[in-house]
DNA sequence: ATATAAAACGAACGTTCGTGCTATATACCT
DNA sequence: AGGTATATAGCACGAACGTTCGTTTTATAT
């Protein structure tokens, strides 16, 4: 009874106790997952595999999720994660409006370059392969990527509000463009390794914001000068 | 004797005679594995897999290839050839220039869209499950992707050099916008299945078309209401 | 210090993977 | 007709796969 009440009060703290112990381990896999399955595929991410990486029993491993699928979405749900702390966040923390639109495009290709994920960006390789494999992996990667879509899509949006971008733009066509060129970017970049493949992306998008912007967000836009 | 002189005349034609047989079993194979690829990639294709969707053994299959890695290999070589006839060759037969630009990629996301195979584009699948798997097979895909990006640069070229397009106009930048846009789309259409994917990636092609094109450029450009 | 529940383990399951070896059937050449 | 290269099949292999099981270790609450 007493016991109840107490571990009730510690419950959401950070997690210490024996129950947390799991907690940590499961935290531990699921970040080896993340880039294995971005270089190798979420099918290529083995048990096997993965146990041996961490130097525990499959078994042991395996407890964590009941079954390859249940490790699978978690792995992608951690991918998320990451993918907001690196992104998203950053991108929020600049101004509304057009430098927010920017940013979230430039911090995109620079979570690429700089190399978070093994295998480059995560959700595309992971689209691509459970693309035609029907299942709750599947779906929950569309989920996301709809998500992703929706951001890039509100912050165009929010320029236009702003007075940044012309308002005849169509947010959805220019989000389709600009995921587009980095999708493009990251794709050519995993096979050449040639960091012109940012610039270029870079170079797109910023001529199609600098053509679509009012003159108050021409103002804000980064010169190519000031570019990192 | 007689024999042996009519299978001379003959050796060109249809193939015929018992070294022939091997050729089209090969054959009828490997237009099996594209579609298998193309769909579960180019690992998930499984020599026994492969094997009963033909109705023959795996050891009777197996020694068409030798190795896996060669399958691989050949199957690349095929979806090659037909991405050729599907898309390179429909386009070679467009005047040079503008219009034969807008038919490369036009015919692309036609062949996407057609679903020429199973999983989309194929070499967009197998470049993303390969871009970080050293070996034969990674270095034949990025090999034909260059190919690809060097005829896109050129249909832009020569459309510069017929005085259709601008001539300021970086033709990398733009093969590597529209490849973008292309791969964008394919990408977007494997997930959602919504065709509104293949309006927007032409959208955006048209409209760069346009604004890069010189006077005489924009009047072999089809307008909107031409285009299927 | 001891009871107890969570966590990790080792061994084995039945499949499927790619790959050999050996034998048989088929079609051509002389 | 007989010999020969080719094409396919049958069978077995070792390894790795995801998964299950019963047991042992570990950590904490009392």
């Amino acid at each position: 009874m007493a016991k109840a009440r107490l571990q009730k009060s510690v419950e959401d703290r950070p997690p210490v106790g024996r129950k947390a112990q799991g907690e940590r381990t499961r935290h531990a896999i699921l970040e080896t997952a993340v880039h294995i399955a971005s270089a190798e595929g979420l099918e290529g991410l083995t048990i096997g595999r993965l146990a041996l990486e961490l130097s525990m029993s499959k078994s042991g491993l395996f407890a964590h999720f009941g079954s390859k699928e249940e490790l699978q979405v978690a792995t992608v749900e951690t991918a998320r994660s990451i993918f907001i702390k690196e992104v998203i966040k950053p991108a929020f923390e600049a101004q509304e409006g057009v430098v927010r639109l920017w940013t979230l495009c430039d911090t995109w290709l620079g979570y690429i370059q700089a190399g978070i994920f093994r295998g480059g960006c995560f959700f595309a390789a992971a689209a691509s392969e459970f693309d035609s494999r029907p299942g709750v992996v599947r779906d929950r990667i569309a989920e996301i990527m709809k998500e992703w879509l929706a951001t890039l899509r509100k912050a165009i949006m929010d320029a236009q509000k702003a007075g940044h971008l012309k308002s005849d733009v169509d947010a959805t066509q220019l989000a389709f463009e600009f995921n587009s060129l980095e999708l493009g970017a990251n794709w050519e970049y995993q096979l050449y390794r040639e960091s012109r493949s940012f610039t270029r992306a870079r170079e797109a998008i910023h001529h199609r914001l600098a053509a679509y912007a009012t003159a108050a967000g021409r103002r804000l836009l980064p010169t190519k000068e000031t570019e990192k």
